[in-house]
DNA sequence: AGAATTTATTTCAAGTATAAAATATCTGCA
DNA sequence: TGCAGATATTTTATACTTGAAATAAATTCT
């Protein structure tokens, strides 16, 4: 007889917070000592590295799965910092694409290493097949992919 | 052939964020929605109803594994919803004990009935074996449990 | 064309989060 | 005893985050 589905669901999800905070913890002190940067900023680059033509406000929000107005401000801060830039899109003057700068391109470079590293060193008690085994199962979790 | 390792531990990461900022979202609605509360808030009154005896500041903040400074403010706004209470601990004057008013396990009790649902609804697609898979790696991730 | 609606983004208010500095208290030890 | 250092918490400054309201521009429907 074991636990009940609900309860045993709850333990899953549980652990996966404690998981992630912890390892989400060690990112942001990392970025920040080697790169002075943040969690959220990075992930605006590294979507951006992704999408070199650019992405919009809207696209990049859905892909960030985060508010409008949040990437507004994040944005607004790396444009500050020249990483990023705002274009406006033709035919449609409401939209405006954001895309990385040569700049921003060759820090993110520097950063996607570092963040690699870390990650893996978090992640360094998996091998391939339990990774893949993750893989398959946290792909069925929630809704769509990244 | 398959994929280097640290691209796989890559790839395990980016969806894990992703599937957690999903279902983090359906549960942030369904808090606002349903109890007019927050997650934060539903964090704290959890780690309290499971330490009826009551937490420490510090001990709080541990479990929850935010910064100090951030539980001050969340267990103020339930201080002032009368869910929670502040008690000085004999014998350590600088330290402070929180607990849940009866009012808040009361509440929590409502709250913690429907998260149960909203997470098995998140996670239905997963059965039993699937489920003690999951646990059993995500414990290995991070350091240690919850 | 002109009004109503929808879409894209920003602004706003409130809450959440961190790191670092400030307080207050406690502990160990000369 | 008295003080140096450690511990518990709050405060502060800044950044991030959300949901909702506000703008502005595009689209749809007469």
């Amino acid at each position: 007889m074991s636990r009940p589905l609900p309860k045993q669901r709850l333990r899953v999800w549980l652990r996966m917070l404690s998981a992630q905070r912890e390892i989400e913890t060690g990112l942001r002190e990392a970025l920040r000592l080697k790169f002075d940067s943040t969690l959220p900023r990075f992930d605006v680059l590294s979507a951006l590295d992704r999408y070199r033509d650019g992405l919009r406000m809207s696209e990049l929000s859905a892909k960030l799965k985060v508010s409008n107005g949040n990437v507004t401000g994040i944005v607004e801060r790396l444009a500050g910092e020249g990483l990023v830039e705002r274009v406006a899109v033709d035919g449609d003057r409401r939209a405006m694409l954001v895309r990385l700068t040569p700049a921003g391109a060759e820090r993110f470079a520097e950063m996607a290493t570092a963040h690699e590293g870390w990650i893996n060193e978090q992640l360094s008690a998996f091998d391939s097949d339990e990774l893949e085994q993750l893989i398959r199962l946290l792909e069925r979790m929630g809704g769509e992919n990244a």
